[in-house]
DNA sequence: TGCGGTTTGGACTATCCAGTCCTACATTCA
DNA sequence: TGAATGTAGGACTGGATAGTCCAAACCGCA
């Protein structure tokens, strides 16, 4: 069953990662939800206001199942889950062909000055985001290097990563999402302990990173 | 000899950077900039998208002369320069209280959807503040490590810093990118060959990274 | 059958905003 | 003196947009 108030807040979530808060019309979401006039949107909606939000908990519900869920995932080593997770976030920045990006991007940073609402919400949702990535951190243990603050990495990543997904966004490249993922994998390994991770950002540096196989 | 179309664009860039393009409105840059009606800003701009082209041209001149100075001065050493230049964007943000970040990030992508035109236009930006940071690397030749891309380590740089700030923008909080400002440099000292910047990056492991010392 | 929530369709208001147009006045410089 | 240019002040158009209101159909369910 599904109804047509979710229908509308997909409808309106595709269209406000792409083309931001502002710049979607109720008039574009009753377009693009194939609803008939006004009248049938203020039905389930009190104001755009309103819309905004709930687009952004769902979002940010999506994100948490589906994005985040690789990182919950129990059968798979937590440090490969957390690179497992960032290359999803580069294949779904090349899905979308390098424009819109996370729900919590671009889009964010938008709606956070748009409303001070919008900004506590999206701050939770980086907060959690944080939280997830530090907790995977935690659960290596023994393999995290002493002295190492898993928040703190878990701040980097998340940091690179939207800096990563703002870039192609502007430069509708991926080939550069790539190269910064692989490097941001190999600044995690450098936070490991154990002869493997080591040998691992060695081996990256002498492969992934040679000159011209990047972009040029 | 302050003209006023200076001022015009002066009040114009502080609006863009702190509200957005969109958002921000040619009454609001009249106002700001205290003229008396629209005509005398049609006197000076053909459109308010020349408005946006030109306050684009000039923030990132002004980057370029003041920002990016510090990555040409030839008496510092390159990667303590790269180093300082990353300090001056955290002391930036700090300064604008968390709030519009430098002139290309959350504004860069938002007018980066906006127009085709702006979007060519920040992708110029991006394109030579990565070959200020890339020339950098060159620049330090013998130090940097066999098989590093200057290049795809400027992007990275880059990458990092637009979504740190864009992460300030959104907590309101300077600690965490302050944090980040650290580890980056870290990063980079990772792709250096001598000794003392391998031991710099184990010092700061112990010193800097202190589980506590970040952001609770 | 009838009630309540959903859907359809559209008219309407109020507001914001980019851009135009017109009339003055001041300054500068030829 | 007179033309060009900058500044001032404001009326106005046209389009987009949030939000309201109303009337009628539709549909599941008691």
């Amino acid at each position: 069953m599904r109804d047509r108030k979710s229908e509308i807040l997909d409808a309106a979530a595709r269209l406000i990662a792409r083309q931001g808060y502002k710049q979607t019309s109720i008039d574009d979401v009753i377009g693009a939800a194939g609803l008939c006039g006004k009248s049938h949107f203020y039905h389930h909606f009190k104001s755009k206001e309103q819309l905004g939000h709930e687009v952004l908990n769902r979002s940010f519900e999506r994100f948490g199942e589906r994005g985040l869920a690789i990182l919950r995932e129990p059968l798979i080593d937590p440090i490969e889950r957390l690179n497992l997770f960032i290359d999803s976030i580069v294949i779904g920045q090349a899905e979308q062909g390098c424009a819109g990006g996370s729900p919590f991007c671009g889009v964010a940073a938008e709606m956070a000055d748009a409303c001070e609402g919008f900004r506590v919400r999206i701050d939770a949702v980086f907060d959690r985001w944080c939280d997830q990535i530090r907790s995977l951190l935690e659960e290596s243990g023994d393999r995290v290097r002493d002295g190492v603050d898993p928040a703190r990495v878990a701040r980097f990543v998340i940091a690179t990563l939207e800096g990563a997904v703002l870039m192609t966004r502007v430069t509708r490249e991926i080939t550069a999402m790539r190269g910064i993922a692989d490097d941001l994998k190999r600044f995690i390994a450098m936070h490991l302990r154990e002869s493997p991770g080591q040998r691992a950002v060695d081996e990256s540096m002498h492969g992934a990173t040679l000159v011209g196989s990047g972009v040029a």
